[in-house]
DNA sequence: CAAATTTCAGTTCCACTGAGATGG
DNA sequence: CCCATCTCAGTGAAACTGAAATTT
């Protein structure tokens, strides 16, 4: 399994790079397409991503103009991070790289043999990281 | 796919750090007892592992006497690495390891889903990197 | 000469740790 | 006081790159 990771790893990283991002950002954006604005500390949760790393992602995101920081007037400690039309745009186009790589990668399989993987892979997910 | 093998490489490192060692050195030592002495090149071949991390590893490993590095006569640009009889049991104690990892990781799959799952990355894996 | 091997030094991405400051 | 949040600085494994030296 992490032999094959491996590869698909390399192949999500250079696509994302060749469209000026990384593999964290497609997870963020996609979290905050699926389920609306969020804390940092909230966004990390729903992508499973390191609390450390969801700051420094959240900057390269915001510096791109992708997401916004707001301050919650609720709670002064959050961050309230939400996606800009401009975020929604690159959303769109790394759903486009993923969908391309992720046919390279699945070619030996079939339709039927790829819904196999995908839930087995899932099952595990599920299992050992609830949510 | 990747947060599966997140999951699996935590496990897995763990593991290994537990008994003293790396993931790399357990492919390292698997390919030596499945296909016997080799250059390093060779053994970086064999077990899909960068030229340059072959070279850290064979020092971890030949200075804890798991392996042994001598010059090839035949061919003085090789060294041949040979497993010790001490590599032979840390092999065996690393797959003892290995199986019980496999175990946790595999707990919500029941043993034709595991077959599945593996048959189905083996199949990425020979396409993406036949051998 | 081209090609293979070994080695070194450095990079990138991902995951994580520890600690501090702020606020509820 | 305890807890959550955000941030910074740093560690470490894994995979890779580029280049040099040696030998075939």
């Amino acid at each position: 399994m992490t032999r094959a990771a491996a590869r698909a790893h390399r192949l999500v990283s250079e696509a994302m790079a060749s469209a000026g991002a990384r593999g964290y950002h497609y997870r963020l954006l996609a979290a905050l397409a699926e389920s609306g604005p969020a804390s940092q500390a909230e966004l990390g949760r729903r992508s499973s991503i390191d609390r450390s790393d969801v700051v420094a992602s959240i900057n390269e995101l915001a510096g791109a103009g992708f997401v916004e920081r707001t301050a919650d007037p609720a709670d002064r400690r959050r961050n309230v991070v939400t996606m800009t039309p401009a975020g929604t745009e690159q959303l769109r186009r790394l759903d486009g790289v993923l969908g391309d790589i992720q046919d390279e990668l699945l070619a030996p399989l079939s339709a039927g043999e790829r819904d196999q993987l995908t839930r087995l892979l899932i099952r595990l997910l599920d299992h050992h990281a609830p949510g």
